[in-house]
DNA sequence: GGGGCGTTTGTCACCGGCCACAACATCGAA
DNA sequence: TTCGATGTTGTGGCCGGTGACAAACGCCCC
């Protein structure tokens, strides 16, 4: 068992314990023949410093809580790998802690999360009770919500502009001259779902244009299925619906095409939001706004490290904004409309 | 800033700091009343042990550290969801690494995986060179390989049984009737992918057929969309090809649809590995055989728990069997023969 | 050679818990 | 009543580092 302290390094460079220490401390004075004496015998023994030790009296442990409800849709794996990999480079690193959208479950997820000194939270698509966030900003750790909004309070978030993407995609829908424009919707606890809807109502208003049907798909696969299922066997059908996320979209483009043995875009558009990896495979081929991922991620990362530096730093509501993305699982507008 | 540490519980609730941590402390020797007082006292203060200070003289983190490569490929995700709730429920937590297949990077991560004195780690999908191994099990850190097996050496590890799927997956094309088989292979230092490969060439070779063709295709989905033009555009096509997992094989089901023009499985049979969810979505309904995720990562954690437990158990391979999921993708055999 | 200055070094207390040990209280039995 | 057994409590050292402080060192210059 061969745990190798800063004690047996100094015995072995013939230093004292805190010239070891100072050695692996950047920005600490130590001469150079020390640092080489210290730095042969710590690579003798195969000596790294503790990080748990270090951090119970620097009070910094260099760990970030990521709370994250599902893995399923594809938007955060992608997420997640560039975030982890982006703090990695900053010597920092990631605690995993997957929550439901369940409250009280969360709570304890972050009561376990605080258990283990995290400098900061990342949550994302996940809701916070505002004690809960309280209690973080008490005690000095910033949070950060990522692709999601918090009303009631004033939280550091970082999300796309889902109000202007709802209204984007409405617009492209209604000058592809569509006029039953439905709405399968997701998680109605969700503020990307609460303001993709708004944007959209808000575009088919501008249009004189009324929502014809609405469905709820809560960002699950199988429900969106269940979804659409009722959405379209109806007798009169929408000639266009925009679900809430790509993940249910595919869900709802395979009721469409191998049960109802209805045509996409031709007999119905369909588009979604996020623009994930498979949007643009060519069996989809769906038209969705992009959200930004890397920047999303960019701005998450600066975000954090800017209040941990600095902890007076008011929150921020980070909002990016994110192209729509044009395929073919829409009807597009005739020529000279655009 | 509420740091609040057993001293405070201490002094409220009129006791000494020994007391308070037995109350934390499960099978401590506590009175009734002074756990009451202390209970009382904590709940006021709003207390819970530091864990990182715990770990510190008891040698237990209670941090499980994963390392994975990329996260793309849905089956990942899927694992990793499952891995961190098991782990979870049994009071560990999941430090996340990403990692590429490049060793000196592993190398370099391991270490910092170690700096945070974890108690195990799981590696996905990394290959991990047999010095590195031994500095862990040196440290009396077990180590489980998830999905993927070192030759090598004899490192605890968890993967289905490729020889047994691939073998499958040949007799089924065999009695399919192909004439033509063709593999495009994942990344060549995988374990998954040799032993696929082999099983796969094993169940041809027993039927007297060769492999008519074979590319590369890294496990990536840009590299297999090119093996696949590579593949297809030849004079003389295969009309099967064993695609080394899900992933890739839905990159060439759409090069072959929607580039090439070709109907699968009319024009040619495509079967895949792992059964990802996109697998039984009705676009590719692929036929593939299933590694069985959450036995995988219940398998994962007994073996982990059970070294960190008693550090004497031998280190063991673990390998599961997975069903051929027979879907669309694949002509099947004709009535009659199994 | 001695005084002054900046750098390097060791000493020691501390971070926030846990645990071995000894002291103490309580109680039953001799 | 006394003794020992049992159960509970506080004391103090320790886990593996860091950092304030002051002592020791080297160096330059007078």
């Amino acid at each position: 068992m061969g745990k190798v302290t800063s004690l047996d390094v100094a015995e072995k460079a013939g230093v004292s314990r805190s010239a070891v220490s100072r050695v692996f401390t950047p920005g600490a004075s130590v001469s150079a023949s020390t640092r080489e004496k210290v730095r042969k015998a710590a690579a003798a023994l195969g000596y790294r410093p503790n990080v748990l030790a270090r951090s119970l009296n620097t009070g910094r442990s260099r760990i970030v809580g990521l709370v994250v409800a599902y893995l399923e849709n594809q938007f955060y794996p992608e997420a997640i790998e560039r975030l982890s990999k982006t703090l990695q480079a900053k010597g920092y690193h990631v605690l995993v802690f997957m929550a439901s959208n369940d409250n009280k479950a969360t709570q304890s997820v972050i009561d376990e999360l605080l258990d283990y000194q995290v400098d900061a939270i990342i949550a994302a698509s996940v809701g916070l009770s505002s004690d809960l966030t309280n209690r973080c900003e008490d005690l000095g750790i910033p949070i950060v919500l990522f692709n999601r909004h918090q009303y009631d309070s004033q939280l550091t978030s970082v999300a796309s502009d889902n109000i202007a993407g709802g209204r984007k995609l409405a617009e492209f829908l209604v000058a592809g001259g569509h006029q039953r424009v439905a709405h399968i919707a997701g998680w109605e606890g969700a503020s990307t779902q609460i303001d993709r809807e708004a944007g959209f109502l808000e575009g088919l208003r501008n249009a004189n244009l009324p929502l014809f049907a609405r469905e709820i798909g809560n960002f699950d696969f199988e429900t969106a299925k269940e979804a659409a299922r009722r959405m379209f066997t109806a007798a009169e059908k929408p000639d266009a619906v925009f679900v809430a996320n790509d993940h249910m979209a595919f869900a709802v483009m395979d009721v469409l095409r191998f049960e109802l043995r209805l045509r996409v875009p031709e007999d119905i558009s369909v588009v979604g939001y996020d623009d994930v990896a498979i949007a643009h495979w060519p069996s989809y081929d769906l038209t969705t706004v992009r959200q930004p991922a890397n920047r999303m991620v960019t701005a998450t990362t600066n975000a954090l490290f800017a209040r941990l530096e600095n902890p007076a730093i008011p929150a921020r509501q980070i909002v990016l904004e994110g192209p729509l993305m044009i395929r073919g699982s829409a009807r597009k507008p005739k020529e000279g409309k655009a």
